[in-house]
DNA sequence: GAGCTATGTAGAC
DNA sequence: TCTACCTAGCTCT
């Protein structure tokens, strides 16, 4: 779940929950007694995130979370029941409880930490006070391949496997093109189209990177089989034979190894980079001449 | 219900 | 480079 969509959405909504009132903090899992301690019964008096980090200004405490690969803090309306599982930390109010689960990093950190964690990472698309020009100036610099580059987030903060992927092949770029081999233009276009992508991801809360005119393209090349194969196909476009069907990810690469680029038809091809899976088109997405390496 | 996988990172080696 | 973290959605049986 958490790109840096989400842990924007995250701190919007637990400031909505949560600011300007004393909390209620506990940790029933036990991992986080002390700190709890701390927090329970100071103001909210701010939730902020940068990049994937999300930071939590309770009375004069910072809280630092980070959610890792499969974290949660979903707010629930009031009155919180019995924590079931591991619950490292509750939050409540009369109106709204919130139980953070699986995080990679919850710890009361001070402003200097917040700095320092803040000081470790590149500027943030969600950011309007963000720098653009310093993320291309990173890219440009360098030798590292741009696949690798996006994920980095001393280059770029809040970028995950899936914007990586989809907005490498939005503008074309081989993610083994080297950084200083993609125009400072390009960069500056694919820096934009993460504005814009990210920020409709914290709208929605999910990510959706295809464009609107691409949809019922790419649900098609999608489903496993034409309906004819199939009687049991037979019904409406929701009918759970269908659902099953349709793999649909909602994406051009990310998840579609093996399956059929919208572009040219070619299969999307996957690669392990870095100990993460990597997706992209192989046609569409090939290095320019000059640097290319057979891949 | 079991097993697998994942939008991530830090620390050990 | 490997492993821990130890959630939750999906697929398979």
């Amino acid at each position: 779940m958490p790109e840096g969509h989400t842990l924007h959405r995250m701190a919007a909504t637990l400031q909505r929950s949560f600011g300007g009132r004393p909390v209620r903090a506990s940790s029933p899992q036990g991992r986080f007694e002390s700190g709890a301690r701390l927090l329970d019964r100071g103001t909210l008096d701010r939730a902020e995130a940068f990049g994937k980090h999300l930071f939590l200004d309770v009375g004069d405490q910072v809280l630092h979370v980070h959610l890792g690969l499969y974290g949660t803090w979903p707010v629930s309306p009031a009155p919180a029941p019995l924590p079931v599982g591991a619950v490292r930390l509750r939050l409540a109010s009369e109106q709204w409880y919130a139980d953070l689960r699986g995080p990679t990093a919850c710890d009361l950190v001070g402003d200097d930490g917040r700095d320092a964690i803040v000081a470790r990472l590149g500027p943030d698309p969600l950011r309007p006070d963000a720098d653009r020009e310093r993320f291309v100036a990173r890219v440009r610099g360098s030798r590292s391949i741009v696949g690798a580059m996006l994920m980095d987030q001393s280059v770029i903060a809040g970028v995950g496997n899936i914007y990586r992927a989809e907005v490498l092949f939005r503008h074309r770029i081989s993610p083994y093109a080297e950084g200083r081999a993609v125009s400072a233009a390009k960069l500056r276009a694919v820096w934009d189209d993460l504005v814009v992508l990210m920020q409709d991801g914290v709208r929605r809360g999910r990510i959706v990177t295809v464009d609107p005119a691409d949809v019922d393209a790419l649900a098609a090349l999608d489903v496993d089989r034409p309906a004819s194969d199939d009687p049991d196909l037979d019904g409406d476009d929701d009918s759970l034979a269908m659902r099953r069907r349709r793999r649909s990810t909602g994406a051009y690469v990310y998840g579609r190894a093996g399956r059929p680029c919208l572009r040219c038809g070619r299969a999307v091809r996957m690669a392990e980079l870095q100990g993460r899976r990597l997706y992209w088109c192989g046609y569409c997405q090939r290095p320019p001449r000059s640097t290319r390496v057979s891949r």
